[in-house]
RNA sequence: GGCCAGUUCGUCUAACGGUUAGGACUCAAGAUUUUCAUUCUUGCAAUAGGGGUUCGAUUCCCCUACUGGCUACCA
């Protein structure tokens, strides 16, 4: 039998194509981590390959742990990884606040948007879908308690409701009355004895008994705001989204979700649902949490992270450059179906597919993540290689002639992973060697060692101009022709210059520290 | 505990019922190199276990195990 591949672009067989609408929706109550940014990289992906709208909205509903920060950190975020949303911020950065062309759906933060909810939340428990509920937190504690104790799961759902403190029950007139009185919530009147039955477009079809579900708390007291399923369907309806991709831990609320659409009627133009794996520990169990990173001593954020428990690593910081960092975090998860690894974010959005999205979790791996770095290092122009590297140099002291830098970039690139490996691979560029290596003097500096030197010292001098191609050769055959080992020399040669036994080849080398300064560490170890 | 999802080399993954199970990272060996690195070649290394279905299962179904997520007036 041949599979026959839904189109995820057509939920029905309808011929109408929806326009692509996706949303990034993230919580500001801290620094978003590599997993959130991947999220966010596969909606802007699907929404650029499909011409469509990548929104991004901030889902602020919860007062409790709001981050100040949090949000403009997102925002840099994306902004660092190349990541532009087209709807929800505003060049500048900010939200925008009131409705215009480019920003129909306007405000996208929502607590903002705090006054529209309420009427949906009427609206289910007027209709019946929903209702009031006046048990307090303690009692509610008390009962998952004494559940647990017995080895069971305290459900507030289609078969305990009847037998808990809520509206279901009561004469109207004692509702109102305890509206009024007490602090209540509104929580989702789940169907009973129902199969709800939904499609993920990565995972296919997805079964769950409702008695198995929780009537959620739609409403929150303790700050008169919607909860994150309240607020997130209303908005993905009203925003027109018609695709949700999101994190794995949300499958379980999309029955949810589901029934929420279907209560306020909205399941025709209810979006379609994708549910990324999460990233996994490198080592260990469970998924990747901000704690790893300073554990096992690698970023988990894409920006450095201040606050005032510490300081959390960014790849930026670490000097990762953002397209590498975008390539490694897209293949955590999906590939292209072919031995292709560097990919651009230009070419990923042609490539990019929700079908070849791989369901298990993707462990983080450093050594993978260096190679990542390395492969774009030796794609990037000297010359911009060269003005980071001068910048480093200048905050690390060392003085340096500009007009050196390129050609020791040249010279140095491909021994590099970062940017910032320039400066122990070109110490010697810039100062002469304090110390020299005691496994190579022991091998290479034999006794008749400082004559030869001197005899090449010599030679070097009288090299003009004191290029590479003009010392290569010359020196090769003068070495040979005094029928000494050309290994030997070369690398008491070596000692001398660089004081160890790395870097690119000696001609290249003497020629850019010049022949003064090669001349002087030759003398400085007779 | 309950619900849901997942399980191919150490890691990221390919193989949509027929392959000597492929690639990448890591690691090892060799070649090149005046050193180191690069580069090149080669190698090590996997279908969680058990039942089905089938001429044939990594692939489809069931069970078990394990992993992960959720189980808040957090998202």
């Amino acid at each position: 039998m041949i599979k026959k591949k839904s189109c995820y672009l057509c939920p029905k067989d309808k011929n109408i194509m929806k326009r692509v609408r996706v949303r990034f929706a993230p919580s500001p109550t801290g620094p978003l981590h590599m997993g959130g940014v991947r999220t966010a990289l596969y909606n802007y992906l699907f929404a650029k390959q499909h011409h469509g709208d990548f929104i991004l909205r901030i889902e602020d509903t919860d007062s409790q742990r709001y981050v100040a920060g949090a949000e403009e950190y997102i925002i840099e975020s994306l902004r660092w990884c190349g990541i532009f949303p087209n709807e929800g911020v505003l060049e500048n950065g900010e939200m925008a606040v009131e409705p215009s062309p480019n920003h129909p759906h306007a405000p996208y933060r929502q607590s903002q948007r705090k006054s529209l909810y309420r009427a949906y939340a009427q609206q289910l428990v007027a209709q019946g879908d929903a209702y009031y509920a006046f048990d307090s937190a303690e009692s509610l504690e008390a009962l998952r308690q004494s559940a647990e104790s017995k080895g069971e799961a305290f459900v507030y759902g289609p078969t305990s409701r009847a037998t808990l403190d809520n509206s279901l029950a009561m004469e109207p007139h004692e509702v109102a009355k305890r509206l009024e009185e007490e602090r209540w919530v509104i929580r989702f009147k789940i169907p009973q004895d129902h199969e709800v039955v939904f499609q993920d477009l990565i995972r296919g079809e997805i079964k769950v008994q409702s008695n198995t579900l929780d009537d959620k708390v739609l409403w929150k007291s303790i700050d008169g705001l919607p909860t994150y399923h309240l607020a997130n369907v209303v908005d993905d309806h009203l925003m027109e989204i018609s695709h949700v991709i999101r994190g794995e831990e949300w499958l379980p609320s999309l029955p949810l979700h589901i029934l929420l659409y279907r209560a306020f009627q909205w399941q025709d133009t209810q979006p379609l649902f994708a549910h990324l794996s999460l990233l996994l520990k490198p080592d260990g169990k469970g998924k990747l949490s901000k704690r790893d990173g300073d554990r096992l001593g690698f970023p988990v954020f894409p920006l450095e992270w201040k606050s005032p428990e510490g300081v959390s690593k960014g790849y930026r910081e670490e000097g990762y450059f953002p397209d590498a960092f975008v390539n490694m975090l897209a293949l955590m998860g999906w590939n292209p179906g072919t031995e292709q690894e560097l990919i651009s974010l230009d070419e990923l959005t042609h490539l990019f597919s929700l079908e070849r999205v791989v369901k298990s979790g993707a462990r983080f791996n450093l050594e993978k993540a260096h190679w990542f770095n390395q492969q774009y290092l030796r794609t990037k122009e000297n010359t911009q290689l060269a003005q980071e590297f001068a910048q480093l140099l200048t905050e690390a002291g060392i003085t340096f002639d500009p007009s050196k830098l390129l050609p020791i970039v040249e010279l140095i690139k491909e021994r590099a992973l970062f940017v910032k490996d320039f400066i122990d691979l070109s110490d010697y560029f810039f100062t002469a060697p304090t110390q020299y290596d005691e496994k190579l003097l022991a091998k290479h500096w034999k006794e008749d060692m400082p004559q030869k030197m001197v005899a090449v010292k010599n030679f070097l001098f009288n090299i003009e101009p004191f290029t590479a191609e003009m010392i290569e050769h010359p020196l090769a055959q003068f070495i040979q022709a005094s029928e000494w080992g050309m290994g030997g020399v070369m690398n008491a040669l070596r000692l001398c210059i660089v004081g160890a036994a790395k870097g690119p080849g000696m001609a290249a080398i003497m020629s850019v520290i010049g022949k003064e300064e090669t001349l002087r560490r030759i003398e400085r170890m007779l």
